[in-house]
DNA sequence: CGAACAGTACGGTGGCCGCCGAAGCGTGGG
DNA sequence: CCCACGCTTCGGCGGCCACCGTACTGTTCG
């Protein structure tokens, strides 16, 4: 377990685990950018990881892609991040930019403000029952889905974690993960409604997505910028 | 993140952490004992801990008692853990004691054979729901737990997770965490049908709740012998 | 077929941190 | 009242490891 918890607990190998829990692939030169290391040190560390089998690797011509090995690896780096996040004594400048905390994917869900509000909407309406951290989708959650186009069928096939929540980085309450929340937000691009940001976290909502998230889920954006600089409020 | 990682990548500071898994809290010296470390080495590695809230202390005399700082804490080590399990190519003997794997406490509900065998039973019954991380107690199992003598309404009302499969450490299937699972783990010592082991995450099943386990939840715990040294079997 | 590029292997250096010995509190018991 | 005990702090030592410069393999172009 030590040996685990040391592999993430150098910068430069958690930086690069940070860049891959939005579920994509990244080569080797990408990741040893956003750790602020040279290609050698980041080969090392890339090997380290993929030897502990925390990270898989895809060789495409001269490049090497990196993904991680699975949902168990991004279930416990957002475990980490929830306790680093309540943990800090340190000087600690929650630098966390606005547009992260708007809306971010979360290895290959949504998280941020527009996750945790459809998480919201699906429990008030009675389409997911969340714990404090296990879930279902009820029959009329079924409905809900199949109407928006979501086969929910296919994604309870997996092997996967089916349906649970996902307590927030930033906004630090639940927002929809496992393969539910896989299969929605996916779903929500090909509708283009949302759309990623290059080499980023971040996604934006669409024009279009924001008059439909509003019908369709009751979702208001508008109070971001509310929220833009919570500094303000009093102490 | 990496500063948390990094303290839980220490062996003398993981060794200290799942010891205080159990939930109970441990005086000083003692979490030095079972990290093989000096008491003034541990002393430093628990400052840190204590630093970074994974773990709160309470002073009792010439004593200093130390515990986790919450089931977020629990849930990080957990999700590790299981990552640890799955990774492990290197020289691993798995030499996990039988008492251990028979049962055992993870932070304060059962795990072990008994914990998964128990788990099973309410998922069979129809009384808890898991998807593969998620779950919820369905109506006959609130009814159940209430013969049982346990208030599912007292554990619901809490703030903390109600409800969640936890994957086993050493069985790697799930059992039951969460409040129902620390409310049913407590009935169970208050039944006098366990008992811990002084000193140990171990938990033993007492003749009267050998008896019990066996009419109530159709748990049979006899053939944990057969399953003793299933290094035996032929690869 | 050779140049440019991505990624990897190796060796040396430097810094961080875990470790213990010794000494300094505060509590509890004889 | 003093000593024993549990815990903590301080200082110095030693080892591990992240880091990069150099050099090598393999792939993709012109």
């Amino acid at each position: 377990m030590a040996a685990v918890a040391a592999l993430v607990g150098d910068p430069a190998r958690a930086n690069m685990l940070c860049a891959l829990m939005d579920g994509r692939a990244y080569a080797a030169g990408e990741l040893a950018f956003v750790a602020h290391v040279s290609p050698q040190t980041a080969s090392g560390h890339l090997a380290k990881l993929a030897d502990a089998k925390l990270i898989a690797s895809s060789p495409a011509g001269r490049h090497r892609y990196f993904r991680l090995a699975g949902p168990h690896v991004a279930a416990m780096l957002e475990s980490i991040m929830a306790v680093a996040s309540a943990s800090p004594p340190r000087v600690k400048p929650p630098r966390v930019p606005d547009d992260m905390r708007a809306a971010r994917m979360c290895y290959d869900h949504l998280a941020g403000r527009l996750g945790v509000a459809l998480a919201d909407t699906l429990q008030a309406r009675g389409f997911v029952e969340f714990g404090t951290d296990g879930g279902i989708v009820t029959n009329a959650g079924e409905m809900f889905f199949a109407e928006l186009g979501i086969d929910i069928a296919a994604a309870r096939s997996g092997r996967r974690a089916f349906c649970r929540p996902c307590i927030d980085w930033s906004e630090r309450r639940p927002h929809l993960a496992g393969a539910v929340g896989g299969a929605l937000a996916k779903h929500l691009f090909d509708l283009n409604w949302i759309a990623r940001v290059r080499d980023r976290r971040v996604v934006t909502v669409t024009p279009k997505g924001r008059l439909q998230l509003a019908q369709v889920f009751g979702v208001d954006l508008s109070h971001a910028h509310d929220h833009a600089h919570p500094q303000r409020v009093s102490a």
